[in-house]
DNA sequence: CTGAAAGCGCTTACAG
DNA sequence: CTGAAAGCGCTTACAG
């Protein structure tokens, strides 16, 4: 059953094809009641307008690309979701780009791309070189950022540096004084690490310079953005001489590795060693982990929504600064001194 | 910068716009010095053909639609994920489709949908009614279902009551004689539940049947797929008379609830209570929990193989069915009696 | 093997 | 307020 076209409803109202685009796609400067009777045949025909036709005549997809460096993480997929959903609220296409690998990589800024597929991008994560940046204006595209900054392209600003302060003033205010930063490690120009990592460990600093507490090279560690690497790099900080009171890790992921090894290794958590993460990880609630929530989902729909304001197809709002915010559960706790007694806070 | 058209390169290489398209459209019968030169020209021009005048023209457009309950679960991006990586191998854009409300849904069927938008659907987990279905082939959909079944649907197949089984008789063969099942609950006509979670429900009668073990009622539960769902249930089991030695949830995240609420009320996994989940969850390993692996992304694979031969752009494999195994880890060992000896297993 | 022309189904100046 | 016509950028019978 071939969909009824223009000239069907043009046919059926009675009127030109021309009348049947105005009337139905709501412009001004037609009468109401052919506007009415327009309407009437299309719905009986049940008539919608070939998008790919629209497309072709009016140069614009109503597509938006939102391009991860991995799609099955817990922080991606909850972008993506919440992005997806205030673009879809707008009548947009959420066109799915995974760069997961150098090579995806490569070919999609150095070949068509996105060109004629999608009005903008959200790209998150991505630390973009110039180059790549610049392709993917080539490519006809807006571009937000989620996770990176850059001269003359929107963004969603989080303030991580006071999240990873937060995170260790917590810390500090249980009575640790030995703390321990797992941070992410920034692969050159991978697609993970960036910005937000450096600044919670930049806010790291800031906590114990205010505490007026050393810093202790060992205990600053990093590791690949995930429960394998966190766990690798506590089995190592085990190894070291002397132990932390407190780890504050730079992910949940990376929190959750943590977890796993000082278990693993009959610690316990929070009495031997306390934990916080930073994602408020769907998952963090189920393993009892205190952590920084960064509205991840509300970093989603800020990008949609800037997006959309540069399309033209939504009101530009004020730029909004996300602060992340202690979620304090079970993995923290003032730190037990070897007497078994709890130190003063 | 107007990209180049398909006259350019005509111009440029001296023949007409048809041997243009066809020259680079690798079609039979140009010769090879003509190819030659229109796609040199092609390249010098950074010529590549418009997307939506493609599909205009042929009516195909090479995009499939990925159709979601919820984006963000583990298990839907993992199959997003899988799948999306197969379709871009092969030339397809991925369009992604969340019906997370009713509302959504409704309109999403009622209306125009994917019409003109995609050539097939890959739909995961959503149980579809007869009236859906047929929404969805009038749109002009080829479909793969991936969680539910229908007579002249292409579906993946996974041995689920197999794997509910399987998950069980490693209980029995423990030594457990007394174990609960954690089950999804089937919202009527929802987004979850459906198939899979029955047939896991099923291959737990069957390892207790062939285990010549009663089946209480009581011990049969059912919630929310979610780590909430699975410690509110859990909690209730607590609330009963007697405890079982075991448990067997019908997902990963009910068993992480579990884990959650027998360790909040002071039980030992797996001293007091084993428990085995059903996914290998990307985050099973971080709690140490014994589970069934379906080989998540193996569906996703599988549903985009299916697909694409549908829509002509790869073979057609055999029909496979996936069969879930254990992955054994910590969270489940041989009950103990109550004087704390180990029993015979 | 190659080209001229029609057609895919819309939108949008341009006239009236 | 409405219509005839051109155009968006391809593809594909149909001729030759």
């Amino acid at each position: 059953m071939p969909s009824p076209s223009v000239h069907d409803v043009a046919a059926r109202s009675g009127v030109s094809v021309s009348t049947v685009s105005r009337a139905l796609r709501g412009v001004p400067g037609i009468s109401a009641a052919t506007r009415k009777r327009v309407q009437e045949a299309a719905v009986e025909l049940g008539y919608t307008a070939s998008p790919t036709a629209s497309r072709l005549a009016t140069g614009r997809t109503r597509t938006v690309a939102v391009i991860v460096p991995e799609l099955a993480k817990w922080f991606f997929a909850e972008v993506i979701a919440a992005a997806g959903r205030v673009l879809a609220e707008h009548g947009y296409d959420v066109l799915l780009v995974e760069l997961s690998t150098a090579e995806l990589r490569r070919a999609f800024f150095t070949g068509p791309g996105l060109r004629g597929r999608a009005d903008g991008a959200i790209v998150v994560a991505l630390q973009l070189g110039a180059d790549e940046f610049e392709a993917l204006e080539g490519q006809g595209q807006s571009v937000v950022l989620v996770g990176s900054e850059r001269q003359g392209a929107g963004s969603v600003s989080v303030d991580d540096r006071a999240g990873g302060r937060a995170a260790v003033r917590h810390l500090v205010n249980l009575g640790h004084e030995r703390i321990a930063f797992l941070g992410i490690r920034h692969e050159p120009r991978s697609t993970l690490g960036g910005v937000p990592p450096a600044q919670r460990l930049l806010g790291y600093r800031d906590a114990l310079a205010e505490a007026g507490l050393p810093e202790d090279p060992r205990w600053v560690l990093t590791a690949e953005n995930s429960v394998d690497g966190g766990a690798g790099a506590v089995a190592g900080l085990l190894a070291e001489q002397g132990l932390p009171t407190a780890i504050a890790a730079a992910s949940d992921e990376l929190a959750f590795g943590a977890l796993r090894t000082l278990r693993g290794a009959g610690l316990r958590v929070p009495e031997d060693v306390s934990v916080v993460g930073y994602d408020n990880h769907g998952l963090a609630g189920a393993v009892d982990l205190t952590t920084m929530d960064h509205d991840v989902s509300g970093q989603g729909r800020a990008a949609a929504h800037a997006l959309l304001a540069v399309l033209g197809a939504a009101p530009v709002a004020g730029p909004r600064v996300i602060s992340p915010r202690l979620v304090v559960r079970g993995s923290t706790a003032p730190p037990v001194d070897r007497a078994g007694s709890t130190l003063p806070p």
